[in-house]
DNA sequence: TGAATATATGAAGACTTGTTCAACTATGAG
DNA sequence: CTCATAGTTGAACAAGTCTTCATATATTCA
């Protein structure tokens, strides 16, 4: 049996990112993790829309769309601008984007 | 009230990839999106590992790791390679920290 | 002020997901 | 062949998630 040694395995652990930023990673790619959300952030890089806008797009109620917003917008990654009734979102990162195209191109490649 | 023409609406959706694609991408970063598996994959981008091994590393049963395994190697993200009684487990795809880098940059970024 | 519009929010329900436990397969050692 | 070890798998359960519905807030207009 050619195990490991322990100690092997604890210079592995050592060399991987530390526990509390492997979750933060994780609960990034979570908010990713949904067709609707990656939807209007797809939306967002294109142009700037309120509400009601994006629920036509989407074809869903507003209330749907509005959750989901409350989560990217509790992310950071996008931002509302109030403009009169209306508010009007946008990307508020721009590695949006970037992490956006990176696993698009991955996908590409099958 | 400066409503955007349904016509222009129509124009947003055209230019986002269609529906297929950002619901593939969405299962993809879902996939990212626990902290199990993503410590896996760092693990695996310093070096090949069996079963036992990752679970000793992650402080878990064989059998939790295991599931997760066969999730990663549904996605074609890892590869499981069998060597007598031990499967050793490595990245099937160069994409994979190219897109754990992304999001670790807009992690450190705050 | 009162009605209408735009958005946000809380609770409820259906659905999905991750871990545990027990049982199973497969390989190698004696 | 039999036993021990490595890994996989299915069922069950708890925890979490997304959408819907009803209601609440906020802003504009008459």
């Amino acid at each position: 049996m050619k195990k490991k040694l322990s100690e092997e395995l604890q210079n592995i652990k050592k060399k991987i990112p530390k526990d509390e930023t492997i979750y933060d990673l994780a609960e990034l790619f979570k908010i990713f993790g949904d067709s609707t959300r990656t939807k209007i952030l797809s939306c967002l890089s294109i142009t700037k829309l309120n509400v009601s806008e994006l629920a036509e797009i989407l074809d869903m109620n507003m209330s749907a769309v509005s959750h989901q917003l409350r989560i990217l917008r509790a992310a950071k990654l996008i931002k509302g601008e109030k403009a009169g009734k209306e508010v009007i979102y946008s990307l508020d990162d721009n590695h949006v984007m970037l992490i956006m195209e990176c696993g698009l191109s991955h996908i590409d490649e099958r």
